[in-house]
DNA sequence: AAGTGGTCTAGACCACGAT
DNA sequence: TCGTGGTCTAGACCACTTC
């Protein structure tokens, strides 16, 4: 219960490792208070740095989160989010209220959307490709932050074209039952594909504080388009808190 | 160019924000190293662990990494293989050699797969579920390392049934050509549908030795199960840098 | 040999939470 | 009021890279 200075590991390392295998013996359990950062330096006769950067190691990791005036606590696994593909289904679709929201109310949640911009703005270059538009040309943008409970989920950028949202209510706060897609069938577009694209990286310190994420949770940066047979109509981009989504694809074998 | 005394955020956190707009700007391109803590000391003012602390945040979010004995380095772009669905076709596996390593050596890099385990061994819990089996009943595990390049990319585990497995290349340290599904297939398994989950974490320290991943870097969890007409007959986990991979899912609206 | 980052010491002060 | 983590100071030593 103390550092071995022949170890190769740092005292640091050697620290964060002993409390870390505290966490995940389940010594200590989630929810539950670290020793102090007084008592640590006690118990491993170290200076108070050292036993503040043990802690910020496992602070990367996600493990622990640290609350001032409190204690470091070991992080609470949240609720996840389950993405399939059948949150775009057109039954779905039809009985009005979005998938996600109605899989949220099943589990004891509140769902909703907070929409932060609604208005044309010069297409980036990775839309504008994708609607074979050059980059700056105006596109119309819904962006909004999503909630589950009391926490920011994801946020979320839909781009159009202008001339496929004229008119409908995917340009007003609310765009009714079935959401984005049902107007845009409504439009005489009718939905065929959609193609997803998903990368992960660490958060930029501006999604931090708009996800309210914890130290050592990563983002998951989701790219979709939704086609109809004449082409692209929705192109989506999502920063998703990496901690509280999983997804899952399902298909056949191809040839 | 100093430090302000008066605005809400803390010196590290004022240091890091303006390297960052370094970067980001692209005054500081990726290769290139950040000014020198004794450097960044005289220009801020500070004391040298606030220039420190200032650096690690910036390594955190996967911007920098450290050379021990020659600076602080803006992190170049990683080569990232592209995942779709079409690295499972049986016209691909047909040609032989696996989809992942054609790509890379398309890209002209070099592929390889380093087998760290091969045998029989209690079956997680996860594992176990899909397989309908009890926990901890032998199952068969292929667990390698893939590099492309000279960086490992991804740990991939792969578990099957013993009885399935009996008496085929899967239990060899080469599966052939075609890899494990053309000798599933070959042994009456014909493979007809894949379901696969992603979820993405930081990674524990010993994911981080064995990936070589910097500092900041997330890593994915692919879990899949390869289903057959009879039921699964793969089931896979593999640990992947977060960095280096892109996943590409193609879906036709669902009903 | 000089410069670099990585780690550590031994303190200090502050804002905040719990009591 | 006291304990807590978060931030900072002003150094030190080491291993390592570069020259």
């Amino acid at each position: 219960m103390s550092i071995d200075p022949t170890d190769p590991r740092s005292s640091s390392r050697q620290i964060a490792d002993a409390l870390r295998e505290e966490i995940v013996s389940g010594r200590i359990v989630p929810g539950e208070r670290l020793p102090s950062e007084s008592r640590l330096v006690e118990t491993y006769g170290t200076a108070s740095q050292t036993v503040k950067q043990a802690i910020g190691l496992l602070k990367a990791e996600g493990l622990v989160e640290g609350r001032k005036g409190s204690g470091v606590y070991v992080r609470q696994a949240p609720v996840i989010t389950r993405v399939d593909m059948s949150r775009f289904s057109r039954s779905k679709r039809a009985a009005g209220r979005a998938a996600q929201q109605a899989e949220a109310e099943a589990a004891g949640l509140s769902w909703k959307q907070e929409v932060l911009h609604l208005g044309e703005v010069p297409a980036p270059a990775w839309v504008a490709e994708l609607y074979a538009i050059a980059e700056g040309d105006p596109v119309f943008v819904r962006r909004r932050r999503e909630w589950v409970g009391d926490q920011p989920n994801q946020l979320a950028d839909s781009y159009y074209r202008p001339e496929v949202v004229e008119g409908t209510a995917i340009q007003e706060l609310k765009t009714g039952p079935g959401g984005s897609l049902a107007r845009l069938e409504e439009a005489g577009h009718r939905i065929v594909r959609f193609r997803e694209q998903l990368r992960t990286r660490m958060p930029s310190p501006e999604e931090v504080r708009s996800l309210r994420l914890a130290e050592g949770v990563p983002v998951v940066r989701m790219r979709r388009v939704t086609f109809a047979e004449s082409g692209p109509v929705e192109v989506f981009e999502s920063i998703m808190a990496g901690d509280r989504f999983e997804f899952t694809y399902e298909f056949d074998a191809p040839e």
